[in-house]
DNA sequence: TCATTTAATTGAACAATGTTCATTTTTCAA
DNA sequence: TTGAAAAATGAACATTGTTCAATTAAATGA
């Protein structure tokens, strides 16, 4: 059998990222198999080949279909122009979609892309988009000169929370005490903001 | 055939544990399959699990050994007693080592344990060792009745620290003109004492 | 010394995986 | 109506983790 026309390729392409989110989050990125996505949309493992390079390249896909998601839910967020709330806020965004798509969220950061495959671009600016929004939260701490160093600090606050996040999910983060991981996310926020703005002063 | 006595079983072990590290070392933890282990140390896969539960666990028992030679190696450093620049030279040491061993930093870190295994306790304790030399070296900025205090931001240094390298290492970390990894790195130890030495002094 | 028990080691076997590709079938254009 | 192009298939292949009955060597005891 062959050539139905049901789907052309882009209502295909939706279908199958639909299949694997689905996959993801009710079983986790272990369950995500060719069998799988092809058995959920109806179709052969054969034809996820004609959209996908391999199944790595299908995971890239949906972890861009998730960077877009967090983007929209955090975009939503209105910014006061007061950094530390602002970021706190971002963060709190942030956990509750760690919270509510654990799976996405797995997939996403700590299922490494193999060596062997080179991060696409539209991937890379995926995640430009969300460090933009944590960079203007933090640009009231910085003269408009200093691109550079606005950007920068952003990028080392969102990897510094991604540690922690990251860490604590994979459960190689002792916590200390009764800390949790906002506990601990906020402390950064808060340490890193006062160390900007105490450098700033001398 | 059956029963050499080539090897008792912690020889075993360590010849086991020490053909994984050389595997992983040369080609990477995907070349690290039951198969290969058993070629290298001349005896049949089936062997291997006599020694380990499984495959994650002959992991988690090389990362072990991973974390073990990461802290004689920074546990050899001498601290100055000024936080900044001992965080940096632990920092250093530990670049030097991601350098050195990328495939271990990787499946050490990078290499997510299945949610079906919890963490042993003793492995815990591993990471737990590490992280109290840095929790030594950042000492000076609290009071020594702060324990726990001091505990928490060490956990978020480490933590911090582990993200830049992390998301750098998965090339999902855009970096800013031409700052390196260790310019990150470095940043963020700067900046986040600085914020603990600013709130010590309200 | 020989028979029996115990334990280690094997390797064939199984189910599941990613991936390929000759074959088949449908659609489209001429 | 015919022929070419494209889409979809699913059987097939190589590999994987893992199991376990069978086999063999060592340890034990008489």
């Amino acid at each position: 059998m062959a050539r139905r026309s049901d789907h052309n390729r882009e209502e295909l392409y939706a279908l199958a990222i639909g299949a694997a989110r689905q996959i993801v989050e009710s079983d986790g990125i272990k369950a995500l198999t060719a069998r799988n996505v092809a058995d959920v949309i109806g179709y052969s493992p054969g034809t996820l080949y004609n959209l996908f390079d391999n199944l790595d390249d299908l995971i890239v896909h949906l972890n861009g279909s998730t960077l877009d998601d967090l983007f929209d839910k955090v975009s939503a967020l209105e910014q006061s122009g007061d950094p530390e709330s602002d970021c706190k806020a971002l963060l709190g965004s942030y956990l509750d979609y760690l919270n509510d798509h654990p799976g996405l969220w797995y997939a996403l950061f700590d299922y490494a892309i193999p060596t062997t495959m080179t991060v696409p671009s539209w991937y890379v600016r995926k995640i430009e988009r969300l460090m933009e929004i944590l960079r203007v939260a933090i640009a009231p701490l910085y003269a408009d000169t200093q691109m550079d160093e606005t950007a920068r600090a952003a990028s080392v606050l969102w990897a510094g929370l991604h540690g922690i996040t990251s860490l604590s999910n994979d459960g190689k983060l002792q916590l200390v005490s009764e800390d949790d991981v906002e506990d601990l996310a906020s402390f950064l926020v808060t340490t890193f903001i006062a160390g900007i703005q105490s450098r700033a002063r001398q």
